[in-house]
DNA sequence: AACGGTCACGTGAACGTTCACGGTAGTCTG
DNA sequence: CAGACTACCGTGAACGTTCACGTGACCGTT
């Protein structure tokens, strides 16, 4: 009555087609692929059966035969944070300019899933980018031979293709920018960071003293990286410095935190402390008043990590790719 | 003294590796895959062969003879836009615990970018899912034969798979809160639309007349959708009713534009003007006070669709899913 | 000495396309 | 009417893997 095998119905083949229209498979292929040298009549038969027969060309077979197709994978922490989704348009951007395809895969924040993800996408791809927390030693073996392109890992040299935002030259601007706008007790939020541990408070502090600011290593207070934890540590920093007119945050998320706090505890932003944060997020914008900030343009460091696999494709090793932020003064300065 | 060839250095291939290191293709298999039945040592040996020559297999080849993986296509019309990432993280989630790989794709918004990228995508993938604004009719000659799930177009019933936001019961919803919260002057912030067109403003003004509320249809203004576009159609609804004490808005960026406007104004809201949004941004939390609205859950969304593809992938024509959208209470009601 | 078993490896086919040919009608040219 | 030319279609190979086998060397058992 039914016949068992059409539970796995294996799907069409080009070879099925050709029998099923009594014409080869040479035949088939050029009615697809509308290739010239071929019987209207006859094309339009042959288009008509494989439609009967649900046939799709194999990717694969098509991609042995008649290669060139660049597939890139692209790693990111979350999907879902306000920072990476620029980020992301950038890389799909660039990517198609070129005819690229991109597979997006998400680690989760979790870092254990980092390294078997390097390994199953480099399976499928020409090349991986992502934000990446691991060595090149830890990497190494599961990306064998796999066109890589770490983003924002720390300043520390890589075998593979680099792409960096210059954090230190966005901690000097605005820290710079405040002491311009008169303020000389700053503090700063930072926060427990996987890649590039230390860059922005050693680099804030640095600053500090060259602007000779009365400000010490106890101006620097860390907590979580959320709302919460920026709401925290500027309460925790605000009781510690009573006095403190200006605030450096760690990102924009921190900053938005940070800002809440300062209101509830009665503060007037800028008047009475001024909040610096760092991403340039557009949400920042939506803040009353709008969140200062140093700007990365996310797009652009997207762009930066097709051209690093771009190059790595070609055969060549290329030199780090390193974007300055710039300054984004808006409302809260 | 240099060899031309070698500027387009064919990638090397199992065989090349086998010929390199004296065994056969076979073997190399085996040292690659990790399988049993081989020398430990000859296994090293291949391997270092393979690293020389920097061989990597080729996906299409294996993709050929050992089928399985399941890749799948997305179609968004922006990834920066707030909406679109959780979307997105719910369809490589779900994705993900299928161990699908997910490319993901954007038409920036430009409707003739559609239907192209629904082929060349779909060339590369077993199946795609996206916003799409095109007719079936329109849609078919571009996704012969491809498993297609469209999301969130308008609701008339189509062939292929589809999920969809229960848009009517999300305005109903908004009317009932607003009105049991007392107010009867409600004006409404309508955008056009490419797909499903009226639906909102239909429902917005049927819900209204259910209630009895003394609005027509000169309560229901319509403007870009963006935060401008929501300043200024505010401006207008409110020109045209200054006793409007609500507003329901398209979505949460048109209601942001709208809420800044009212301030503006030196409406307080929510007490001189309550404003409600659509969408459910994460970020109409960061306002002061946050944003209430239909939230609608975009993860859950991304889930559906996944799904449905799944369900077109073992064969059956699955029911349209639909998702009932919940009511956000927040600040500005 | 004959047999069976394991280990390490090799051989050929298959996967589903496209490409470079070759072939066979029919039409045109002089 | 011979020859060339065109339009249409078929044949076999190749792409780079994996799978199902086959094979020989070596060891132990009877």
């Amino acid at each position: 009555m039914d016949k068992r095998q059409d539970t796995s119905p294996r799907r069409a083949t080009l070879r099925d087609v050709a029998r099923a229209a009594g014409v080869s498979h040479q035949t088939v292929s050029r009615a697809i692929n509308d290739k010239g040298e071929i019987d209207p009549e006859t094309r339009r038969r042959i288009l008509e059966t494989a439609r009967e027969l649900q046939y799709r060309p194999s990717r694969y077979a098509r991609g042995l035969v008649r290669p060139g197709l660049v597939t890139v994978g692209l790693i990111v922490p979350d999907v879902v944070n306000p920072y990476f989704p620029e980020f992301i348009a950038g890389v799909i951007q660039a990517a198609d300019a070129q005819d690229w395809q991109v597979v997006v895969a998400s680690t989760e924040s979790d870092r254990r899933r980092e390294l078997p993800l390097v390994r199953s996408l480099g399976r499928q791809v020409d090349a991986v980018a992502g934000y990446l927390s691991h060595t090149d030693a830890e990497l190494a073996p599961y990306a064998e031979g796999l066109p890589l392109v770490v983003v924002d890992r720390g300043p520390e040299p890589s075998a593979h293709g680099t792409v960096r935002v210059d954090l230190a030259a966005g901690v000097r601007a605005a820290v710079a920018h405040l002491v311009e706008r008169g303020h000389r007790r700053i503090g700063m939020i930072d926060c427990p960071s996987v890649c590039d541990p230390l860059v922005r408070r050693d680099t804030f502090l640095a600053a500090a003293a060259e602007h000779g600011l009365p400000v010490g290593e106890d101006w620097v207070a860390s907590g979580a990286q959320s709302m919460e934890g920026g709401a925290e540590t500027f309460a925790a920093l605000r009781a510690a410095h009573p006095d403190m007119t200006a605030t450096f945050a760690f990102n924009d998320l921190v900053a938005i935190g940070a800002m809440r706090e300062a209101r509830q505890r009665g503060l007037r932003v800028p008047e009475d402390c001024a909040i610096v944060g760092f991403d340039g997020l557009s949400l920042g914008e939506l803040l009353d008043p709008p969140l200062s900030t140093v700007h990365i343009d996310k797009r652009r460091l997207g762009e930066l990590a097709v051209e690093q696999i771009q190059a790595l494709l070609a055969g060549d090793v290329p030199p780090p790719a390193i974007l300055p932020p710039t300054l984004l003064v808006r409302g809260t300065t």
